[in-house]
DNA sequence: CATGAATGAGTGTTCATTCAT
DNA sequence: GATGAATGAACACTCATTCAT
């Protein structure tokens, strides 16, 4: 079927993605074969490498879309922050993506894309680019809210922002390993770790 | 022959568990080979056969041998904790392991483990009670400190000991992807969130 | 529209040769996909085979053209000949064509075909007709030539026209193994024999 | 079966390459397939893999082998002449392979090997040391003869030694593509030559 | 006639595991 | 117990060919 309208790659393109997500997510990438993402795409072998070199070209895109989803909730979430409670909300906004079984299953993926980047540079790339956005954005909250003295003005911005980000990380792992993880609790004593700051501020 | 002593046996399980987890740390468990383990420890194939059952059983020992090595680490901070700053003492003699080349090797394997553990029950379990252990602990040292008055007496103490499992978890894999990664500043932001939860408890 | 003229189809077909053949020199045949192809010719997939009915007959094509340009050389160079000499003359002409680039490359793939024709009935017939034309003709000369009492009478003309075949053939190999290969200094030793033949003939 | 003897290696590795020669010379190079060696030799594919890295290292050890045992040939046929003869008689001798059912089998693979090495550096250089020695050889023996005066002072001994081995190789070629090709009427027109040339020195 | 995306059988190669010695 | 050669199912990937548009 040549002559094709130029969506029709995009489509194709989405087909495979998606059923290698879907793979991926239940079999983890070393497991999964191409046989699976074929079966599971209905595409043919062939069609498959049309749209990608190689099984490692999948997995990269499947890494940078990991990181794009985050990077679009995290956009969302800010969209909806005022200023004071930034910090707070924004976090509860982005917790609150767990919820969604879709994400989810992303973040299960995630998480071995996270394992990946140790041995595959490409993909540490990514991750990096996914994990120091947020990172810099956080740190430049958290400097914001010191300029409105709604943070102790000695806190560290940097170690601050990288210890939210792990905040999210670690989450998602005790998640993923068991997902009746309370997000609640959890989120609660978020909370209250912000809001300790936010009056220890005046006592510093 | 086959005078062997009974010591040989663990010897030789010892021979073969360092070679894999040098092999691991190196290119991870899916591009591990059993020849590189059999290369890695100068045992036979047959010898390696004796002693573990299969290339999962050495991913397995390796997963409990991480779990084992925290553990440790946890019971040696402790006991070197005194009450009242008990949590930030325990957080900063947990976080001194990363200043040693072995303990960032083996965390790298630990990584890997995270993501297998979403795939294989077996090393699920073991990397759970890896988890609960701690994170039980903690939820019981918040209970006390919260009992001498450290802490807010609302604040969950499951919740925190999540919390700070997280920033633990966090900063595993942030400094794994970026050696470079400040520890100080990182655990100085974690300094100050307990300073100013323990200052928090008198205002709420 | 299918208003092609009938030539439209010949171009077509040199078009797909000229670039099989680019490609069977680069690469050999076996090593030279239909992408190959369908990249240097220009032409599409579909297109090509609408001329040829498979990869296999364009290696047929390719063949059939390899014998059709030594034949045209042979004939030139008879063309050229004088009776006394002809057998050294047409020798002569013959090796000119090395100095050609073209003809080099062509040549290169002729001993491509003729490892193929050991495999395929189809090449191994063109070889074969290629071969025999210019040996029977070669025979014919030697015949005449001892009618002119030019050579030994008792020299059987179909051997020596092998071996003339194999001087020309052995020195395509030795010359594509080879670039370097000095063509005069072999041409010498040729000479040398046909004169020697020639002397010789008085006295048997 | 482990703990072998010495030896058993290279009986696997004769065992392969025998199959290799077997299915090379039915199907050629590029149409023998890794389960054709498979099945000819009797061995799995991974016991094949213990023996040579890759197919290409097969089609290697099959130029080498073809490469000892023209040289092989050769020296035999030295050891057998003497001296005042001995280009004709090293001549009759190399030819008296041709009645060797299994050198017309190494011979056909030969061919192919030569156009291999149009493509493929390492089997070039087999070939071009292949086609050195004999040739130098033959250089040396043309210029022993010219010194006894058996030969025209004047003949180019490179020249002549390229020219007899491609009366050699042509041979090859024409008597592998029609099997009936008469060995005899080609050898008598060779003896000619030569008898022609150690005349024709007095004369010149 | 032309297009080029799709096909899918087939390729060379790998590697966890076994077992005769 | 120890050995390491052998196994063979599985793998990622290729490519001549087709055919809907």
């Amino acid at each position: 079927m040549p002559k094709v309208s130029p969506e029709h790659g995009d489509a194709r393109q989405r087909q495979i993605l998606d059923a290698a997500l879907a793979c991926f997510s239940r079999q983890g990438f070393h497991k999964t074969t191409m046989k699976d993402i074929v079966r599971e795409s209905g595409l043919s072998a062939g069609a498959i490498y049309n749209y990608f070199a190689s099984k490692g070209e999948i997995v990269d895109a499947i890494a940078r879309e990991r990181h794009a989803s985050e990077r679009a909730l995290l956009e969302a979430a800010r969209a909806e922050s005022d200023k004071p409670r930034e910090l707070w909300e924004l976090t509860r906004a982005f917790f609150s993506s767990f919820a969604s079984d879709e994400q989810r299953t992303g973040r299960r993926v995630g998480i071995e894309v996270w394992a990946e980047a140790l041995r595959n540079p490409e993909v540490l790339a990514t991750v990096r680019r996914g994990v120091d956005e947020p990172r810099r954005l956080l740190a430049e909250l958290v400097r914001e809210a010191q300029a409105r003295d709604e943070l102790p003005p000695d806190l560290d911005p940097e170690g601050m922002a990288r210890v939210m980000v792990a905040v999210f990380q670690g989450f998602v792992l005790q998640q993923a390993w068991d997902p009746e993880t309370d997000i609640e609790r959890y989120l609660s004593a978020v909370e209250q770790i912000l809001a300790a700051l936010s009056l220890y501020r005046r006592d510093t």
